[in-house]
DNA sequence: TAGGCCATCTGGTCCT
DNA sequence: AGGACCAGATGGCCTA
């Protein structure tokens, strides 16, 4: 989507292959490779692989006869360049896959996460820092609601009830319940979406220093005991 | 138009 | 050696 001028790390790459163009030719092959002038393509690795073109595809530039033996043994020295730049683009392009991959992949997961935290309809789509900040009120959110319901159980004198671990997890509408505006202030469950929320008083900022200082023991027994509890409360 | 957000590329580093 | 991860750079799109 953003095509790449040559002032770009793009560039780059084209600058390797002027190189070993040079071995036959410095000058010619070093004009012969602007990009500016080529169309651009939507996706930024297909222009840059039209910009790069194929090296080996233009060859040695005939124009000098005088310097053919010199050009020949270029050339050899030439070929085996063009192979190892092959090679290098070759993997670069492979790891910009990779990389194209992952990021995609992280997207998903940032998706999957948004689906699972409560918005309201007419809420724009959360940004990727703004996911995270809200994930993590949101959990804390929910993990002090059950750490009161548990209290509360207990105080009530339910301690038969209370002592039984949950079976089964919570589910996200039981936890949604629990927290929904209605059992939370309008000012904490603001808090909840706030990107600045870190410094609200509903969660205990976002710094993970604090976050942490909310421990296993802190946690309720159906967090602790859930196959969907965090690493730390298991 | 400035600023925020995002996708992508890239080179470096670490790990297997 | 190759892949995963990361951070910086860059440019496009959108909105106030």
């Amino acid at each position: 989507m953003s095509p790449k001028t040559d002032c770009s790390p793009g560039a780059q790459v084209n600058s390797e292959g002027e190189q070993y163009y040079g071995v036959s030719d410095d000058e010619g092959s070093a004009s012969s490779l602007g990009t500016g002038s080529l169309p651009s393509s939507p996706n930024p690795s297909l222009a840059r692989l039209q910009a790069g073109g194929s090296p080996a595809d233009e060859g040695p530039s005939p124009e000098c006869p005088q310097k053919k033996q010199k050009a020949r043994r270029g050339r050899t020295k030439a070929k085996s360049e063009v192979v190892l730049t092959k090679q290098k683009r070759n993997r670069r392009m492979k790891a910009n896959d990779r990389e194209r991959n992952r990021m995609h992949n992280l997207n998903s997961a940032l998706d999957a996460l948004r689906s699972v935290l409560p918005t309201f309809p007419d809420d724009a789509k959360l940004t990727k820092i703004e996911t995270l900040r809200f994930a993590h009120n949101y959990i804390w959110a929910l993990t002090e609601t059950l750490r009161m319901a548990d209290h509360s159980l207990l105080s009530v004198g339910h301690q038969e009830l209370a002592r039984e671990p949950f079976r089964q997890p919570p589910t996200t509408a039981c936890l949604l319940e629990l927290t929904s505006p209605g059992s939370i202030s309008p000012c904490e469950w603001d808090s909840l979406y706030s990107p600045v929320s870190q410094t609200g008083s509903l969660s205990p900022t976002d710094s993970l220093e604090e976050g942490r200082s909310y421990q296993a023991a802190d946690a309720p027994a159906c967090l602790r005991h859930s196959p969907y509890a965090f690493p730390e409360f298991v």
